[in-house]
DNA sequence: ACTTTTTCTTTACGCGCGTCAAATTTTCGT
DNA sequence: ACGAAAATTTGACGCGCGTAAAGAAAAAGT
């Protein structure tokens, strides 16, 4: 690689003994043009290392080739490994992704979109906070630039929902936990800024009744996003006052569950489905983590490999038709029983 | 706010009464036009939400408002709360933070290094992967964008470092653990990617020779960055070998301690430091889960809060000066006992 | 070898904004 | 109210690249 620098793409082209106009057409595709000339470009690139100016590029380009990745809060492993899962997806698809984080904070969320709008994408992929969300922002975002939403569905928002279907998950767990033991308890935070939350309760109470047994919820207070101190807080209490009329509990996501895990190895309650355990706990959403919980905890997985792709599948499917689809299209994916050591 | 869609700065000009230059001027630093300009400016902003296309204000400029954020590995709670932390500072100090993670691979190190130079960003702060980084890369980044490392130290790259000081750490926790029982044997990885391990074991030893203590180090295989599985199970390996000539363990850090703690509890072992445990584990870093492991864990903190407050402002203070500094400045904080239930 | 098709070169314009110089207007001190 | 200083306007150019049109050159077909 030479070391003299090259300002611009004329320089470039000259040195390469290719026209500029010929240039970019390669930079914009290398088999646009003919092979020779596509070596004699390459081989210049090798030894001068030059790369177009993105900005440049950009300027008129309506719209460009980054790729915008929203998270709710990506101190949350389960969203880190999804985000790192889309990126490479992302990447594969010859875009450019940005990531970028709420940090479970709504104002943040709407700095992101305004952030986001400025850099003209060709599509994001949002997981809103949910609840909490700025609707109004989220609409406006979602009217001006090509959507996918994933993980958290706001009714109506966006051109495609992709996520995980909690009716068939938490039915699959109710289901193995009615049929293996006691029937379970559903533990979850009473105001949960996620909309997954509330299906799941609706899931827990419908297996309940089509079963044949009385549903019982244990709400615990918590606004932020620190599941586990919740789950932990709130399990200390709900052990403490022996309010359970069952020794299962079904917890709503994983990170409450470690949570409740924490809450019960300090009471010193065993948890596990063998004899001489006191009490079974489940999760959902199979959290990385869970594998190295004491005990490992059971848990229902979120197809989240199935979910990135189909996110971005769909995604890229809205750029090339370059239209906006008329109905708003939901794909659900399945969710997979985990037996653990902890029910 | 108004439907009519602006195309451009002069139209704004125009609608706002206001020449273009003026209001180029305005948006680089709204004191520096006249109070009355000002305001007739942001009462049309409001009035007709333009904002300049930043692809054509960073087109002429050698340098932007981008600020990289590099970490290493993102699915790591650790580095997701660092670069929240960072990110923050970053805004309030009127940069836009692109958060970029390697995953662990020194492909995708690169990869970012690359889509950062192309950015053209004032700065860098930049976590490297380590040993596995591509040396020549890293120090060719740093060569031409100026560069902050944090975290991990790779000796002689990066205008500035801003680390935790793993002896003095290390030496706390060895400390307290000979002073409250027996003296630890030091537990990790046998090809750790992170330049902290080293630091971490020689100060281990140091601390146990200045003890008089007799230095035990159990060295486990693993390559990859899910270091909780690592612990795990290099400890079901240490645990059935009775190879163990103490019952202190203390990891070289949190993830590895909790995997740890996951082999110990499958093993039946009772972790903690009062009568009937049979084993004290203790980690190193605060890591987020660590207050939620069972038994919680013992650890020192890394006073991230303070790391990454001075990396920005190392940073800034290089933006601010234009020039790089002579000497390679370092700068190292102190840790924190954090003394739990496992030790 | 000659025609047709494909690809490349030349020339030129436009994108949205930064920025400069000169002219003009506004503000401020007295 | 007047002159000096500060701020703004006007007009113009450049940045690096996309892209279009017309003509030249190379490749492909016969």
């Amino acid at each position: 690689m030479s070391h003299a620098k090259i300002r611009n793409m004329e320089e470039f082209a000259a040195l390469s003994g290719i026209s500029r106009p010929t240039v970019s057409k390669f930079f914009h595709d290398p088999d646009s043009v003919r092979k020779s000339t596509r070596e004699r470009i390459e081989a210049a690139l090798e030894q001068y290392n030059y790369r177009p100016n993105i900005y440049a590029v950009n300027q008129n380009r309506r719209m460009t080739k980054n790729f915008g990745i929203v998270v709710p809060y990506l101190a949350d492993p389960f969203f880190a490994e999804i985000a790192r899962n889309i990126e490479e997806l992302v990447i594969a698809a010859g875009y450019r992704p940005i990531l970028m984080s709420s940090h479970g904070e709504p104002a943040n969320e709407v700095e992101n979109l305004d952030a986001l709008r400025a850099i003209k994408p060709a599509g994001v992929l949002l997981a809103p906070l949910g609840r909490a969300s700025d609707r109004d922002a989220v609409a406006a975002f979602c009217r001006d630039v090509p959507t996918v939403h994933f993980d958290s569905n706001i009714e109506g928002m966006g051109d495609v929902f992709v996520g995980h279907d909690n009716d068939h998950a938490t039915a699959l767990m109710v289901d193995y936990l009615a049929r293996t033991g006691e029937p379970p308890a559903f533990f979850e935070m009473r105001t949960p800024t996620n909309p997954n939350a509330g299906k799941r309760r609706r899931a827990y109470i419908a297996t309940m009744e089509r079963l044949g047994h009385e549903p019982q919820i244990v709400q615990v207070e918590g606004q932020d996003w620190e599941f586990e101190r919740i789950g932990y807080e709130g399990g200390l209490r709900v052990l403490s006052d022996r309010s359970l009329a069952t020794d299962t509990v079904f917890c709503s996501n994983d990170r409450l569950a470690i949570g409740f895990l924490a809450a019960a190895f300090e009471k010193g309650l065993r948890v596990g489905r063998g004899e001489g355990s006191a009490l079974r706990v489940a999760g959902h959403d199979n959290h990385p983590f869970t594998r190295y919980t004491c005990p490992t905890l059971t848990t229902v997985a979120q197809n989240y490999r199935a979910i990135s792709r189909k996110s971005v599948e769909e995604m890229l499917a809205l750029i090339e038709s370059d239209e906006r689809p008329a109905t708003r299209e939901t794909t659900l994916f399945d969710g997979e029983l985990i037996v653990r050591a902890s029910a």
